[in-house]
DNA sequence: CGCTTATTGTGAAATATTCAGAACAAGCTT
DNA sequence: AAGCTTGTTCTGAATATTTCACAATAAGCG
């Protein structure tokens, strides 16, 4: 499948006018110290693709590869895989899978967080969780499954698309 | 990826005592009324594969296929893809992608039903919705987009995969 | 500085899904 | 009932994503 958006937007940290922002590195001792404490080596592929990641939200395996690059030119797209998924079984990375596209990942963890889709264009969004902890949600009846997460996925159509699409249809109306 | 458990369990019509269950072709007018509503075909693949889906809730493109070809052996797994995507795109079927196995089809539709998933075995299990109209969440911000669906993906660990896991420590200690 | 073992790279394969174009058949018309 | 039209299915293949087993490398310990 086509890559879909990536959207390659900064990370919430970069705007402040007058603000420098803070090189990678500047998270690099963070997620060290993160790594250590989950009995994982500190590595340079791990690292740049936790800066990958962090730089690329919401961004494919793919993606990931070739942002990763800029910095280490020879990392294989395995390993790529490999340092993702064990990132995400330990909690730095969070994974999701939309509908028509490759997996997601982002650095935003722990919160919870939900995700919108558009789908017309791809884009995600994301999205505060309704309730505030995780879980969010407490169905009825699970069967007695204990419950360790709940995501939500919403899918719509984004502003942009929407008055794309009012445009079109004024344009074809004007004919 | 392997194709997890297809729960091919019945569908929730045949447990009456004393109730004789109706031929899948019960189904069929119902089925080719919706068809025609659409300005669909009323086709023998169609109603092979809408028969197939409701006898195997939950399941993937490759089970449905071998489903179908009990009915029509010669049926082209591209052909049964073309179906179950053109019947989503009309409603009859609901689509929906649990992390780590193929897309998952089930005739239960315009209910906004969810589903849990065991992260042991892969048992897939419908969930009520909390809230009981779709979509059933309203987030605060959708930064304008207009919603269409909310799917609430729940993970956790089943009954059986827990007193079976139960079962494994007891033994161990044991030793 | 060398050792041990986790981590990454090599090479390849499996699976899921989709595409373009040809053959076929559902359902309308006569 | 037969023919026509166009939606549907089939043919044959390609693409993309992801994973596997095993060899090579390097992180972090002493």
């Amino acid at each position: 499948m086509t890559s879909y958006n990536d959207t390659s937007s900064a990370d919430g940290c970069h705007h402040l006018p007058g603000y420098t922002p803070a090189p990678a590195s500047a998270h690099h001792e963070r997620w060290s110290a993160q790594l250590r404490s989950k009995g994982r080596r500190v590595t340079k592929q791990r690292l740049a693709v936790l800066t990958a990641v962090h730089e690329h939200p919401h961004s494919t395996a793919d993606t990931i590869v070739k942002a990763v690059r800029v910095e280490l030119p020879h990392i294989t797209v395995q390993s790529v895989y490999v340092v993702l998924a064990d990132l995400t079984d330990i909690n730095m990375l969070r994974k999701f899978d939309p509908p028509g596209s490759a997996a997601l990942f982002e650095t935003r963890t722990g919160d919870n967080h939900h995700h919108a889709v558009c789908i017309r264009c791809g884009r995600i969004e994301d999205v505060d969780c309704a309730i505030g902890s995780a879980p969010c949600l407490a169905p009825q009846s699970l069967n007695g499954m204990t419950l360790l997460s709940a995501d939500v996925l919403y899918q719509g159509i984004c502003t942009s698309c929407q008055s794309k699409s009012a445009a079109e249809l004024a344009d074809q109306q004007a004919r």
